[in-house]
RNA sequence: GCCCCCGUAGCUCAGUCGGAUAGAGCGGCGGCCUUCUAAGCCGCGGGUCGCAGGUUCGAAUCCUGCCGGGGGCACCA
């Protein structure tokens, strides 16, 4: 138990007494929110306007009566209570609770925060997924800051997860690629739809007797080359993938996976031929039509291999699996879940979170990433750009559903400003201060009981810290990480108005010099936290 | 035509499973470095939350319609 969830427990405890005295029936949660205004109390509940349906009262009166019940059931952390606007209760706690809730954050350590998930799932999470058809573009970057992201939160809130990156090695983008290579080798005209960007032409120097070989063979060279250089990016951009999961492998062996998949699809009823092709009837399970899994020419579609992809990722025993999409691939979801009602299992299990798009401005014009166009940023280039840590920033700040548009020119002129060192300023002038106490004055604070009275700053600090857990716990729920950057931020903000307004290091006397001191261990570690989920470095000294 | 996402300050965006006087960063203007990091702080200015209805004690938030932007509707991947 926490001061915040004693406090959450306090209120609906009161609100059921309330309600008992009355004989009222089942209500909603009441809230307990951070008002955004100072004289609004510490805390704010709404309790007694979600009462006063079920009570018939006036809901002012409720929350008196409530206030009154809380005072009881609080004892010395409830400093005052007030009624207030239509019937909010406003609850205004005394230093004891505040100086009690820093000894909670500070005895949870690094595991502040941690834990929390209801259930814990085996979670697979797999993101980018870029075919490897060309360097990793910026766009890619986005759905890497947001994958990695999402499973840290996700780890560190309780579940099990693994990254997994599905490379498309099969099939006629990568026998294009052999074309393209093929014909920048020659001399030759590109193919109609060929890859036109200027790495194409580099494999073709690259790779030895590029111009003898065949277009399956320099697909095979041109894919593993790509492959490397995508996962050199990611390393680098600090996404580490548990998995990388080859499409061929699906297509081999006898009978191949997908054979085997789309048999048990058979078995169950779920396809038929028609026109020379095998459909599957996804239809069934709320699809807008049925879909080819096997074309008259005897080919497998890029769906028949999904379907033996998460039949496979279905055995080995994950029980959640999460696909960030592309806003251009959302039409696919409908086809996806019916894959997985059709081999028998909950379509929920999955969730398909949609990426909105990157795009690249240039002189006020805007255009979308095309690798088939040759047009694109790649990653390398941004990080050459602004750096690791404001990059990530920069694509994890927003939410997955906004679209980002990235001017070169303008991110690297604004890298300075970005709100990244902000949050991380915070953090080195912290580690500075306390390096400026000593480590021996540190573990001293960290010991010391004490009792002073608090500055409305440290007020404002500690329930940002307070809030926390809830921010992961939102965070994971909802699959967005970017919260978390917001939250980082607030704290970073919360934290320099306590340091405008409160001296640490030479307070006097010296239990408020403990207090303080080990508020700002607990500030430190929580945006250490805050910054590792978003996958961006907490620094000693900037 | 049908489906998904978006529309909030000059710009970029938080806030959206209902709460009180709608926030931040950047940009603009004006101040602050003998005192724990000025990558900082303080002040000023800046808004029909796309539009119109509806539900509610209460709507940026929920519902309906419309307008504007993006994306998708393959025997491509």
């Amino acid at each position: 138990m926490s001061s915040l969830a004693d406090l959450r427990a306090a209120v609906e405890a009161a609100s059921a007494d309330v309600r008992a005295d009355n004989e009222g029936g089942h209500g909603a949660a009441p809230s307990l929110e951070r008002p955004k205004k100072e004289g609004f109390g510490d805390y704010s509940t709404n309790a007694a306007m979600l009462l006063a349906p079920v009570l018939r009262d006036q809901p002012r009166a409720i929350a008196e009566r409530l206030g009154g019940t809380l005072t009881e059931r609080l004892g010395g952390a409830l400093e005052h209570y007030e009624v207030a606007g239509p019937g909010f209760l406003n609850l205004f706690l005394t230093d004891d609770w505040y100086r009690a809730a820093v000894a909670e954050v500070l005895a949870a350590g690094e595991g502040y925060g941690a834990g929390g998930a209801s259930r814990p799932e085996r979670m697979l999470v797999e993101f980018v997924s870029a075919n490897p058809t060309g360097p990793l573009t910026a766009a890619s970057g986005r759905h890497a800051a947001y994958g990695d992201a999402l499973c840290r939160i996700l780890a560190f809130h309780g579940h099990e997860v693994k990254r997994e990156y599905y490379f498309n090695d099969a099939g006629t983008q990568i026998l294009n690629l052999g074309r393209s290579i093929r014909a920048r080798a020659r001399g030759e005209e590109m193919p109609p739809d060929g890859y036109q960007g200027e790495y194409v032409r580099d494999l073709a120097a690259e790779i030895p007797d590029a111009a003898e070989r065949s277009p399956e063979d320099l697909a095979a060279a041109g894919v593993e080359r790509l492959l490397a250089r995508i996962e050199a990016a990611l390393e680098r951009f600090g996404v580490h993938f548990d998995s990388w999961f080859s499409e061929r492998r699906l297509h081999e062996g006898s009978p191949s996976a997908i054979e085997r998949a789309l048999s048990q699809l058979e078995q169950a009823g779920h396809v038929y031929r028609s026109d020379g092709a095998l459909w599957l009837r996804t239809t069934t399970f709320g699809d807008d039509k049925d879909r080819v899994v096997e074309r008259s020419t005897g080919n497998f579609t890029y769906l028949a291999a999904d379907i033996a992809y998460h039949a496979d990722k279905l055995a080995r025993g994950f029980e959640r699996l999460i696909n960030p999409l592309g806003s251009d691939h959302h039409g696919y979801i409908a086809r996806l879940r019916a894959v997985l009602a059709a081999l028998g299992h909950d379509p929920d299990l999955l969730e398909t979170p949609i990426l909105q798009f990157v795009h690249i401005v240039e002189a006020g014009e805007t255009t979308s990433m095309s690798k088939r166009r040759g047009d694109f940023v790649t990653l390398d280039e941004l990080l050459d750009q602004i750096g690791v840590d404001a990059a990530r920033w920069f694509l994890i700040s927003r939410s997955n559903d906004t679209t980002i548009d990235l001017d070169l020119d303008l991110a690297r002129s604004e890298s300075n400003e970005n709100p990244v060192y902000y949050v991380q300023y915070a953090h080195a002038r912290i580690a500075s201060m306390l390096a400026k106490a000593g480590d021996e004055r540190v573990a001293g604070a960290l010991a010391a009981e004490t009792c002073v009275e608090l500055h409305p700053t440290e007020r404002t600090l500690i329930k940002r810290l307070l809030a926390f857990p809830d921010e992961v716990a939102e965070a994971a729920a909802r699959r967005t990480p970017h919260r978390l950057a917001a939250y980082a931020l607030e704290l970073a903000q919360d934290f320099t108005a306590f340091y405008r307004d409160c001296r640490v290091v030479g307070a006097e006397p010296e239990e408020l010099e403990s207090f303080r001191i080990a508020l700002s261990v607990a500030t430190q570690r929580t945006i250490a936290r805050a910054l590792d989920l978003l996958g961006v470095a907490a620094p000693e000294s900037m």
